[in-house]
DNA sequence: GTGAAAGCGCTAACAA
DNA sequence: TTGTTAGCGCTTTCAC
């Protein structure tokens, strides 16, 4: 049970040679004769070495710069939820040597992701955290981060081909489904239901696709043919007229429900709602944004599904840092739970430490 | 913006001290002149110090221990889960010299709570993370730790008055209210509806009787006069003389729905209304227990609260070792938010890292 | 190619 | 009561 230590030194000296040597196979770095390689590599064949990784700390002097690209949170409240996670790790670990240099790209441009991420790859950071919302203008980056030998973490989207370190996030065709669930709960299956995407290009985001997806699956396996589901994408319109489509829907005497797949749009058409006057339609919305918060607690918004985005982004930068730091894997894939929120437990969400 | 790092070296600079002394200070450990004592307190309040924890570990050789008092996990599959997450904050704590000593106690029998945490004392660790299911018998104990120096944490069932370094756990209350909101959803709240107590000393805790407490409460806020509470405290009979009581409560025609306060007893009222047949009555329970998933699945519970005690007792463990090698404070109380969890979201507390 | 030696920031033992 | 110093295990530099 009870196995002492062994440390480089006793490498050393069971092979006969110095700790330097030892430290150069160890890490192949420097220039070893084949002789002396051999002496080492056999012993330490024979012993079960773990280097102490405290000691390798703070030995090094190395300092890790993490590069986080994510969208411009003073643009987004949602992204400024993800930008407290990263200062919260970063006052973790503060007392490490680590630097993180944020990377904004604004949320409704392709082009400045593209000119961002560039930035990024001439920083030549240590780690990358990214939120790669736009799927094909991400792609190129990847390839090269991974030439440069740069490991990269994805969160909120994944882009399961470009092989991150680790991906954070939802389960997006079930956090569908549970729109779904939230939907019909109590008050059956049928009538009219609306899926609706406001304010990203949902073309380009499998994101919000896969919500959709996984809304239309829960239909098709819980209910007869008593429904109908209909799709709307907002994506490019301006504000008023978004209000007139909603309003439009608003129109149907049979409409039940709609499910907003973005947390931005919940708010909008929370407000949308609300000035209606309508009471009998279920909302469905994302996250804990101050404006979903007063319409949940208002009425208006039934459930919101939340992604939570600040403990998505401070897991990354952690899983990061003790990658680089301690040579410690994450987990290939972090998928969060599906918290459902309501009037009743809201205010558990917001007291408790993450949220 | 660029802040360098301070060490115990430029303290001692900066207070014309040694380091020798500005360490007896940072510890109190030691004699220090009041001279001293003054020079180096003023230093520290003009900078910001944050003590290098790597250094720390690696030049002490003190090995901390702390105990943990819980309920035997082999007898109870909640406070299985609540043992993994213990035994996950052990590894992740394991490259300091931290060890973790595991006392349990008999769930049902308040004397042996009494003698194993007579052990703890004897034991004398630097830490106690407990779970205090026993208000009477537990009282003496933290007074005793109090006088010993014994810094603990209490997870699970919160006694403020011994003034813990700090509690983790639920607002019960809330969860009571949440437990109600889940019953009325969709259903409104006129019929009658049942609070089971089971297999715990209900009397004795304060535990049970708050989730009783916030059920009522929310009934009383939403509803008219259309509904019936009724209480049942089955804490004390046998299995077969409990499920007499709860077909007794399923004959009643206008009964709307049951909460069960307690994880190990939703799984037995589960079973009971499965054999029953009836399919309307709402049934909500508490925690993601085996048998619970399974009667989620199957339908038959229509709602879980999740206490996730994996959680609780994990950052038990993590507040407590950075309490000691940190001297970090920990929150004076940790609130877990009301995950409710459904068919459809089910799956991603399962599959997350956390559950 | 290799070994010796000086740190990293802190603790703890020892001398003064 | 105070200052000095020798580690902790590893990295990194610098002679040889």
């Amino acid at each position: 049970m009870e196995k002492k230590k062994i440390r480089i030194k006793d490498i050393a000296q069971l092979a006969g040679v110095s700790i330097g040597t030892v430290d150069r196979v160890l890490h192949n770095r420097g220039k070893v004769s084949d002789e002396a390689l051999q002496k080492v590599l056999e012993t330490l064949h024979q012993i079960d070495y773990k280097p102490n990784l405290i000691a390798r700390t703070l030995g090094s002097k190395k300092t890790y710069r993490i590069a986080v690209l994510i969208p411009d949170p003073s643009l987004d409240e949602y992204w400024a939820q993800s930008e407290q996670g990263i200062t919260q790790a970063e006052t973790e670990w503060a007392q490490y040597e680590f630097s993180i240099e944020p990377f904004y790209f604004n949320l409704y441009d392709k082009e400045s992701f593209r000119s961002v991420a560039e930035e990024v790859t001439e920083a030549n950071p240590d780690g990358i955290l990214v939120a790669p919302i736009f799927y094909h203008e991400a792609l190129p980056y990847f390839q090269k981060f991974k030439d440069m030998g740069i490991p990269y973490i994805l969160f909120n989207t994944n882009i399961p081909e470009v092989e991150p370190l680790s991906f954070i996030g939802q389960n997006l065709y079930s956090s569908g489904k549970v729109g779904a669930e939230l939907m019909c709960l109590g008050q059956g299956g049928s009538g009219n239901f609306v899926v609706l995407h406001i304010n990203e290009d949902s073309h380009n985001s499998i994101h919000l696709l896969e919500k959709e997806r996984g809304f239309k699956e829960y239909f098709a396996e819980h209910n007869g043919t008593d429904y109908n589901i209909k799709t709307l994408d907002l994506g490019n319109l301006k504000e008023t007229a978004i209000e007139k489509e909603v309003e439009n829907l608003l129109a149907d005497p049979k409409l039940k429900g709609i499910l907003v797949s973005t947390s931005k749009g919940t708010s909008l058409v929370s407000s949308i709602l609300e000035k209606s006057g309508k009471k009998d339609i279920r909302l469905v919305g994302y996250d804990l944004l101050k404006e979903n918060i007063h319409y949940l607690r208002a009425g208006i918004i039934d459930f919101l599904i939340n992604q939570n985005p600040k403990r998505q982004a401070f897991l990354g930068i952690n899983y990061l840092a003790n990658h680089l730091l301690l040579k410690k894997a994450p987990p290939h894939f972090d998928l969060f739970p599906l918290e459902i929120i309501t009037q009743q437990n809201l205010e558990s969400y917001l007291e408790s430490t993450f949220h």
